[in-house]
DNA sequence: TTTTTCGTACGAAATTTTTCCTACCTTTGG
DNA sequence: CCAAAGGTAGGAAAAATTTCGTACGAAAAA
């Protein structure tokens, strides 16, 4: 399933902080994005325990919400799908825009080398 | 200004082929992408002229769109927007991923290495 | 026990995005 | 000239997304 951005924005808590209360999350929304009531937040955790996207907790009173997908399979779709619809599937034109216009640290840099060499192996 | 979904779709077509006209553009969006009605496009399109992200060359009846910006502008724009909501600013977290659960071709990889090494002269 | 606080559920409203109907004008072919 | 084809403009409707008010129950505090 597509998560809409607001559904991103929970997901990054919920990928950052662990299973959450919808109070925590947010809270967190709150301190790092932007104001947003108890009500929405709660509502939108709902929906997207409805669309499979996150799975609830219902054991206690406070509900845990956890993403029902991994991490790194979301990511990987989504960046896919990025990929895809922007760079018709390149990733090396990607990448070379990516480090083409930005500043990309020395450190960086070298991260990825190492990496890319390790692939060969 | 932040093209939605629909409206990036659009772009491409710009990008693919240059300056167009409404008919055109909707006609490459019914053959690659899906059904859309021609005023669907048109109305789009306008809208998309109003907010600046294309511009109407009016001079003669078929009125012919291009992007407002360069594609590369653009692009690098939606790409570190993605780079820094997703991985937090980190291009090699995001290269890492990229790499890491695609299989990319050996003629990728290599494109990139070269790129990268040109970077550091 | 009573009150206050904090939780969920639900529906509706607001907003944003997308779609398309209709009117009307211009060009082109007969 | 007249009809048909093809263009734009604009408004309204539909769909998708987001927001929040309110009701109500459980837990905690007084």
């Amino acid at each position: 399933m597509e998560p809409t951005k607001s559904e991103l924005e929970i997901l990054q808590v919920l990928w950052e902080y662990g299973p959450s209360t919808v109070r925590f999350v947010n809270d967190k929304l709150n301190e790092e994005k932007r104001a947003v009531q108890y009500s929405s937040t709660l509502k939108l955790m709902q929906i997207m325990a409805e669309k499979g996207i996150v799975i609830r907790d219902e054991s206690s009173m406070k509900h845990v919400y956890s993403p029902a997908e991994p991490e790194n399979k979301t990511k990987s779709a989504l960046l896919e799908r990025f990929v895809d619809s922007m760079y018709r599937g390149s990733a090396s034109s990607l990448v070379m825009q990516l480090f083409g216009n930005k500043n990309t640290s020395a450190e960086e840099l070298n991260e990825i080398k190492d990496f890319l060499k390790k692939l060969d192996q």
